[in-house]
DNA sequence: ATCCAGGCAGATG
DNA sequence: CATCTGCATGGA
């Protein structure tokens, strides 16, 4: 944790939003702060009020990690619809998606599947503080060498559940992928690459071209965003409504639909001042 | 206590 | 193609 760096509080800039969106899972409160484990990285993240105090291993990593170099008021305006995508982006404004790990993204949106935020992130910690590298107060994201090594038990016992046999069968199926290589196809041909992976569906591979490699022509259709669109679209299968809202909000769809499941997720509890 | 969670695979109409 | 069911776990 050496390297160190400010960034200015801007109205389109938010960690808490950024990290409690339901993008990432492996951040935590800290005196004065939070605290974000990212593959083998980590940063403390300290509120200085007008600014936030990076305090990291990598100030190269977090800077592109937290995205810093897209113009999130541009893209605001460009999505405000004077409507619903309006509020929301008015609810989130803060909100940046973040550049993760493709691999770390697989294994976490798998977990996630009809599970609550709290018990993922706990499931990842585990996860991590066992087999990842122990890096001084922190543990890395495992390899997936390490990770195809465990077995299903191994998972089951941390809590897993049904998802320990697609989390055995996964890793085993990704020792030796070239990630850079998937990262050069197309948002459709990627996404079928996903899909292969067992217990991978539509909602989690969207996730995981959304959050690990930064596709936004995706919307992840969860049980948030079912209950945005129930009405407008009834009885519609969520995988087909994805592909309705694809079309609709076109190539920054993927923001459109964060912003919108975090104003849902959250309606009941921050929302009513 | 019952419901539900950033759903999926497999089986069946 | 569409619809139905079982699934592990624990927070609310």
């Amino acid at each position: 944790m050496k390297e160190v760096f400010t960034i200015e509080k801007t109205p389109t800039f938010d960690v808490w939003q950024t990290l409690d969106c339901g993008q990432v899972f492996r951040f935590k409160q800290i005196d004065g702060g939070y605290r974000i484990c990212a593959g083998r990285h980590c940063a403390d993240i300290i509120d200085l009020g007008t600014k936030y105090r990076f305090e990291c291993d990598d100030a190269e990593f977090f800077k592109h990690y937290f995205d810093f170099d897209t113009d999130y008021r541009a893209l605001q305006v460009e999505c405000a619809d004077g409507g619903m995508v309006s509020e929301a982006i008015e609810y989130g404004r803060g909100i940046h998606i973040l550049r993760q790990d493709p691999k770390e993204t697989i294994f976490s949106f798998i977990i996630s599947q009809n599970n609550h935020i709290p018990r993922i992130k706990g499931i990842i910690e585990r996860i991590c503080d066992a087999l990842g590298d122990d890096m001084g107060g922190y543990h890395a994201f495992p390899t997936v060498e390490a990770l195809a090594n465990v077995g299903e038990e191994f998972y089951a016992k941390l809590g897993a559940g049904y998802r320990a046999a697609y989390l055995d069968r996964v890793a085993k199926a990704l020792v030796g992928v070239d990630f850079e290589e998937w990262k050069a196809l197309s948002t459709d041909a990627l996404r079928v690459k996903l899909l292969s992976l067992y217990g991978v569906g539509r909602k989690v591979a969207d996730c995981i071209l959304l959050f690990g490699f930064n596709r936004f022509d995706v919307f992840p259709v969860d049980t948030w965003i079912k209950k945005v669109f129930e009405e407008e679209y009834k009885n519609v299968p969520a995988d087909k409504m994805a592909t309705l809202l694809i079309q609709k909000y076109g190539y920054h769809a993927g923001f459109v639909q964060q912003w919108l499941f975090f104003y849902k997720r959250n309606e009941k509890n921050s929302d009513k001042v």
